[in-house]
DNA sequence: GTCAATTATATAGGCTCCTATATATTAAAT
DNA sequence: ATTTAATATATAGGAGCCTATATAATTGAC
């Protein structure tokens, strides 16, 4: 509530020639901070909603991968998920531990296991499905459909552009 | 790249009267997964324009508030940069730990001390400036103003809905 | 078949952030 | 003044993510 940001640019010294207008250090009306602030309440959000169920937020792409009960190897469900190995590494020894998630050594790959859901992970499903359907209308409350829709196109288009960074970082 | 996701929701049974539609499992075409990898990126993004100047993505509100050498408590820190006091806490001792940030004691509350940067930490703020305005510049590549500003706009409202589950929280 | 990449996990270390709780100090109430 | 409530930090514990690196198994080149 406090609006102290907002009068704040005063010591704006014009004595450098920097190419950064004073008003870039507004932080709060440029994406990243909003993107950051909304990602925090999401994962409050997220938390609030599934700790009763006995599931947390960065389980919920391994439900979905697995929702079938079908099996997946540790790599792919990191790829599908969009993190990397060691953050799904830790996510699913988690749920190992909470007995969600079961893993068999692949006999085709010496090297890789086969993780799928328990049974008591599957029949969390349903609950899971309403938590998450109840977050999303919270969620985007006051937003009619084509304001979702363009503020997921904006976003897709926002993380092609960190994507691209990534890997122009390794071409170079 | 891989659109495993797409052509997914094959085994949708129609067996149970769930108010939730299949394909609200979408996650990829709902806000919440976008900006969660907007935040991810934009956190890789940080530290990998931060790091050469020895800053990092959370220590940006701090040396935002503290820009102009002036001092503020721990608390004030935590309620402008919108979170938690202990996070703060946190992010303050490792400035600390790097030199970045003092700590005076408050003569007028003896519980409190007032935070400034230090002189290392002002010398590093033209890099600063540079550096977010850069990234800055490649987040929103492709993006009008106008998009731009209609993204602002619809995650600040996102972020109203979020804050005002948590305080309905509290109300009920 | 052997040796060198490549690939799947595992481990180590760090950052950011959260909740819950303890401690100290100040402010308010009586 | 004393007791109580509020406030400022500190600490403990945990989730979620990342990078860098080690280990083991598989694949490919010879």
């Amino acid at each position: 509530m406090t609006d102290s940001r907002t009068g704040g640019g005063a010591a704006a010294a014009a004595d450098e020639p920097s190419a950064v207008p004073d008003n870039e250090w507004e932080l709060l009306n440029t994406p990243a901070p909003l993107i950051n602030m909304a990602s925090r309440g999401l994962m409050r959000l997220a938390e609030r909603r599934l700790k009763p169920f006995g599931a947390s937020a960065g389980q919920l792409p391994v439900f979905y991968l697995l929702r079938d009960g079908g099996a997946m190897s540790q790599r792919d469900l990191a790829r599908l998920a969009r993190i990397e190995q060691p953050s799904m590494a830790q996510t699913l020894a988690r749920m190992e531990r909470d007995g969600l998630v079961r893993r068999v050594p692949d006999p085709k790959d010496g090297r890789s296991s086969l993780v799928s859901l328990t049974r008591k992970a599957l029949a969390k499903m349903p609950a899971l499905r309403e938590a998450l359907h109840a977050g999303r209308a919270e969620l985007v409350e006051g937003f009619s459909e084509a304001e979702v829709a363009t503020l997921c196109d904006l976003l897709q288009r926002l993380n092609r552009n960190l994507e691209r960074g990534v890997t122009s970082e390794i071409a170079e």
